[in-house]
RNA sequence: UGUCCCAUGGUGUAAUUGGCAACACGUCUGUUUUUGGUACAGAAGAGUUCAGGUUCGAGACCUGAUGGGACAACCA
């Protein structure tokens, strides 16, 4: 049944590639993808889209997809981001065996290909400063000149390239050039740097290195080297493609099995900002309280809002792979969750923003105790027992002094079902000296009880309450969008920090929950009626359980009345 | 005044390889419901950027234009 589903699927162009290169006995049908992000960062959920992509394509295949960390720029990169990468990867769903690789673990090698190239007459070692190469590089629509180091002979630059492994030089006085075409319409080609000088503390190589590869140089020949088929990236990389297969050229013998790079469009989501740089700067500059903040767009940040693995996975299935700029509605992504949730999330009532219901009818000491379905949606998930007493807290929002006619919530003389307990007729009110409502009166109907009502009584508004004696008092964390602006990257005079919105967190400290609460665990899941997806935040403790919200649910009269 | 890539409803992705455009989200309407959730039913919304060409027939192929994107870090 799965594989109807996959063989029904039409294939997205990468997919079409692929079974084309199968057809062709390519690489003698041979498959092997990889997912190489640099450990600079936290991965977001643009990556989330990479990994589904790459390791989805190894599930679908039934073969092998190797993690690889890209760490060819030491001062950028730790430890700390390599371990989240592998827990965010794993929570996903996806698992590399144990192929986890490092570009740092190829340094040896790669600077052997340095020496063949530089044998070859292909690489020469370059003295000019930053700005002289800018100068002489030229631009996109002049061709650039030969660098004066260009024509040193090979035994020189063997010997410069040595000394330059061997210390003897100093950061950025010399470089390792390709020697290719000054010309080039692609300024990638225009004899791009392979290797610097850099003495930086590499989390992997400690000091054994003071010469590190650039990216051009080190992620082609990572892919040869781990035999990979198909190497899948962004978009931008499509003009480095002709020097990735230049460089491949190189070092690939006659025949010999060489990965071929595939470029689709990143995900690009409304009011949310996708770069690592700029994600950096939020967390640095405390907008946020760290890259696992809930209102990031990371793996780390989604999972702590509530957002289940499944969920991100579904999600990237839906937007699917191309080659077009696209910019995908964030409501598509809260739509995925959603209906995750909506299938495993236990429901419960709690009360956010209280106000006290009275049911003065209602005997003082008298405590019922109710059975509520945990989930319509799947029965299996059984009932529990929840108390009803003759105060409850209600919604502030669900009672109105002069409610409007389609306002089915309760006001003066209008009656409401208590979710799972009784019908109430609303009597009364009573005000401070502010104006403020500090308590709605209200009488019950003892015989529209929940399950064993003795009388049919139609209401239109359903209201989720907590038992005042019973309830148990939470943190509720609410997020919005971190931005104001469905594109705060792309207007020209204002920076994306001008978007941030300040009511992005909504703190609510004085809410109430039902008691079967009491033991939840961080990463519960849960869809307190009528409110929204709720999850425990990681920072709860026994005597402060917190709340993010993961998403609302939708409400179609504040939805009309905003 | 360069090279490369892209162009399908509001958004994203399809279209069995040339047979008059489908799916999802969103929007709207209705039904069911002890969640204004869910589920279900239905509606509106593109004639495929434009102009030529090939063809009995083009969203698909060709040419040109237009629009958008990428490329000038000792970043990846």
């Amino acid at each position: 049944m799965e594989n109807e589903k996959i063989e029904n699927k039409s294939l997205n162009f990468i997919e079409q590639i692929i079974e084309k290169d199968l057809e062709n006995n390519k690489n003698g049908g041979r498959l092997h993808f990889r997912f190489p992000p640099e450990p600079n960062g936290y991965l977001h959920i643009g990556h989330a889209k990479a990994i589904c992509l790459s390791f989805g394509l190894g599930l679908h295949y039934k073969t092998k997809v190797n993690l690889r960390f890209d760490d060819t720029n030491p001062s950028k990169e730790s430890i700390e981001y390599v371990d989240s990468i592998k827990k965010d990867v794993k929570w996903l769903g996806f698992d590399w065996d144990d192929r986890e690789y490092y570009t740092s673990n190829y340094f040896e090698d790669l600077y052997q290909m340095g020496v063949k190239l530089i044998e070859k007459g292909k690489a020469y070692v370059c003295e000019l400063s930053p700005e002289e190469i800018a100068k002489q590089k030229g631009t996109p629509t002049e061709p650039g000149q030969n660098s004066p180091y260009r024509d040193r002979s090979v035994e020189k630059n063997l010997e410069l390239f040595k000394k330059m492994r061997d210390g003897e030089f100093e950061d950025g006085t010399k470089m390792l050039r390709a020697k290719i075409d000054m010309a080039s319409s692609n300024m990638h080609m225009r004899d791009p740097i392979m290797y610097r000088i850099r003495r930086a503390h590499h989390h992997r190589t400690g000091d054994d290195w003071c010469i590190y590869p650039m990216y051009d140089f080190a992620h082609g020949q990572s892919d040869f080297i781990e035999k990979i088929t198909h190497s899948l990236c962004t978009l931008e990389f499509e003009v480095h493609r002709p020097l990735y297969d230049w460089f491949i050229d190189q070092i690939a013998e006659e025949g010999e099995d060489r990965p071929r790079q595939i470029e689709f469009a990143r995900l690009n989501l409304s009011y949310t900002i996708m770069s690592k740089r700029k994600l950096l700067e939020l967390v640095e500059e405390g907008f946020v309280e760290g890259w696992d903040d809930p209102r990031m767009p990371t793996i780390s940040g989604l999972r702590r809002r509530g957002f289940t693995a499944a969920s991100i996975r579904n999600f990237a299935e839906t937007i699917g792979i191309a080659k077009r700029n696209n910019v995908i509605d964030v409501a598509l992504l809260e739509h995925s969750v959603k209906d995750d949730l909506n299938k495993i999330a236990p429901r419960v009532m709690g009360v956010i923003d209280p106000v006290k219901l009275i049911i003065d009818n209602y005997p003082q000491d008298k405590t019922e105790e109710l059975e509520l379905i945990n989930n319509p949606e799947d029965e299996s998930m059984g009932s529990r027992i929840v108390p009803f007493s003759k105060e409850v807290y209600i919604e502030r929002n669900d009672f109105m002094e002069e409610p409007p006619k389609k306002f089915f919530r309760l006001g003066p003389d209008r009656m409401v079902r208590l979710k799972g307990a009784y019908v109430v007729k609303c009597t009364g009110y009573d005000k401070d000296e502010t104006g403020k409502i500090t308590a709605v009166h209200c009488e019950y109907d003892p015989e529209t009880k929940s399950g064993s009502a003795t009388k049919q009584v139609k209401v239109k508004g359903i209201l989720h309450w907590v038992s005042v004696k019973h309830g148990i008092k939470v943190e509720v964390r609410q997020y919005d969008r971190l931005f104001n602006d469905p594109d705060p990257d792309g207007h020209k005079d204002k920076g994306f920090k001008d978007f941030i919105n300040p009511n992005s967190l909504e703190i609510f400290n004085e809410c109430y929950v039902e008691p079967s609460l009491k033991d939840v665990k961080p990463e519960d899941n849960f869809q307190f009626q009528r409110l929204g997806y709720f999850c425990v935040d990681k920072n709860s403790t026994k005597n402060n359980i917190i709340f993010n919200r993961t998403v609302p649910l939708r409400d179609n009269w504040s939805k009309k009345n905003k």
